[in-house]
DNA sequence: AATCATTTTCAAAGCGCTTTGGATGCCGGG
DNA sequence: CCCGGCATCCAAAGCGCTTTGAAAATGATT
């Protein structure tokens, strides 16, 4: 069923079926109820692409996720984000599309996006330090917002970001109170901007207190169990052991705890941990209580969000930028306590 | 640029240019490379909606993921499942499209997605027993492949599934020449054809042993870390504990060990853990020696195959349906050993 | 009854592409 | 010299929608 049928069925003009269904103020209320009860019932919608060509506009949003060849991982954090953002979309008549391209490729992903029309404007994942992707998008005149921000860059851009510097300098100050001096960091990939802020959080703290940041207690690398693990193990076999660690994510924490364990080592007791939560729906951190001790805040409640500032800059592509900076959460859970008298 | 200003500017017609950028064999050689050259230089791509109204191909595909407000999570294997089914997409020139929605509305939306035509086909994830879209998609008329299978269906239709009644009953075999005798199952959501499977291979090894399956110790539910860590708890504190647990997911499988080691117990040799691994790029199962006993099986290549699979049904829509179901490998690791004697 | 303003409807153009059905020019064979 | 065949190219229609500009119908006003 299309426009023309369905007109053609109600005797009326393609014009005025259209406009019935958009709601445009010319056309009888009476009109409208029928059109609107012929077009239920023959299940009509308009066909999206003859919709996106007369309009110019395409009701859809993009995503490039860049698969690298080198480090494989999907952030796991991804289904949480587009789930937020998805709910959004919907409410709003967008479409989502993603695009899953090899790093190398990303700039051409972006031009492609951009002369084929296919999307209304782009969310942009993951950002580098001075991340590329933003002066070029500014240079093809894409609508963008970006999960996150980029240091180090010129021109402003509309971001929705949550504070790292200010949660991983708390949480350094929360284990420094509790008589933690050696605590180590088990970070995000170096060049991520997230991971440099949260460094600076970290080490900010250390420094109030007048204690040098030492680079054999921290690490930085994709943030998977299995590093979690490996970084926690040696640490905890070298010389001075850290008696705490700050991880970079929950996934991360499960492996750092994995290597306090199998060190016959109890966390929360021997050893204490403290992690970045980002509210991944299969992996709570607990229940009533919280298992770590966490900075938390929700990404899906941040692809919700984003997804509306996006919306909002495309519809106003000349009003003002939108920053929003989200304070996380600081929950003490069961994996912290007091650096042992020993260590003290 | 569009492709008029192109042929404008090559002093050819639209249709020439056209077909010299879409490889047809009426145009000279020469012309085309000119065409080419054009083309690559203004970066000029054909806007995808004129191109898809004008061949009624979207060249796109979609995935509905429904969002129940009972069940919150995201499945954690959607990232690399997408990431696999996005490589092939890529490379065969199309998009991904998904969208969010409401469970209660889902049959809507795959209407929805049939008359507006923005799509060629769809993924249908997470079958259900008895999946009522299965049916709907035939009766609309949309291209489909189901990533797994739905019983008691009647009517055929492609899919690719993991042999899941035969990687547990494989896993519950190993468990029993080890001399495990009460084997804790910790299975997906009830409902879930996977979990059907995975349950129908787990009982199948216990009556060939003349091992009567014991609701008491088999639970059924999202899975979630928190599920895999409070069932093995209730069961480990129970009055007959189990001496091993098969899990159905990795996330469950660490709340597994989270449970085990907080009673005190070692994994691998007070108690045994078989998992079923998904082999999702953030949660490796080790690096050399797989931590967990696991059946195995990459979701991000059957996003691969599976995505191969719909395309050819989309080229060939009446071709012969595709069935393909994978063997998961069992792959031993650190977290089995032979039953306690004193349980034995 | 005539005029004007307002409401309601419509025909047709246009969005950017593909594709059909020629046109044009060139060549060799009769 | 003419004609058929081939290689190239083109004009125009059409995909399904929105939107402009105008016409028709209605109601209000004099």
């Amino acid at each position: 069923m299309n426009l023309k049928e369905l007109s053609t069925l109600l005797g009326l003009s393609q014009t005025t079926v259209s406009r019935a269904l958009n709601g445009y103020p010319e056309v009888n209320e009476e009109t409208r109820r029928r059109v609107a009860l012929a077009a239920e019932k023959h299940n009509y919608r308009p066909n999206t692409r003859a919709k996106g060509l007369a309009t110019g506009r395409a009701m859809a949003i993009g995503h490039v996720i860049p698969m690298s060849t080198k480090h494989e991982m999907v952030n796991p954090i991804f289904g949480d984000f587009i789930a937020g953002a998805g709910e959004t979309y919907s409410r709003n008549g967008y479409d989502m599309v993603l695009t899953v391209v090899e790093d190398v490729n990303e700039a051409q992903a972006y031009r492609n996006i951009r002369s084929r029309h296919t999307v209304d404007g782009v969310v942009v994942h993951g950002p580098k330090m001075k991340d590329s992707r933003i002066a070029l998008l500014h240079e093809i005149g894409l609508p963008f917002v970006v999960h996150g921000r980029a240091s180090g860059i010129a021109q402003d851009y509309s971001w929705l970001d949550v504070n790292n510097k200010s949660a991983f300098l708390r949480s350094t100050n929360f284990l420094l109170d509790l008589g933690h001096k050696r605590i180590g960091l088990i970070n995000g990939l170096e060049g991520m901007d997230f991971a440099y802020r949260r460094r600076a959080g970290y080490e900010e703290a250390l420094k109030a207190r007048g204690i040098a940041p030492d680079p054999s207690i921290m690490r930085s690398e994709e943030m998977t169990e299995i590093f979690g693990y490996r970084s926690a193990r040696e640490m905890l076999a070298a010389d001075e052991p850290p008696t705490a660690f700050l991880a970079s994510s929950m996934i991360c924490a499960l492996g750092v705890r994995r290597a306090i364990e199998e060190r016959g080592l109890r966390m929360g007791r021997d050893i204490s941990v403290v992690t970045h939560d980002d509210a991944l729906s299969y992996l709570q951190n607990g229940s009533d209580v919280p298992i770590f001790t966490a900075t938390r805040s929700s990404v899906r409640d941040a692809g919700r969000r984003l997804a509306e500032i996006l919306i909002e800059r495309i519809n106003n592509p000349d009003g003002p930028l939108i920053h929003e900076l989200l304070e996380a959460e600081l929950m003490v859970g069961q994996s912290t306590g007091p650096a042992p008298r020993e260590a003290q």
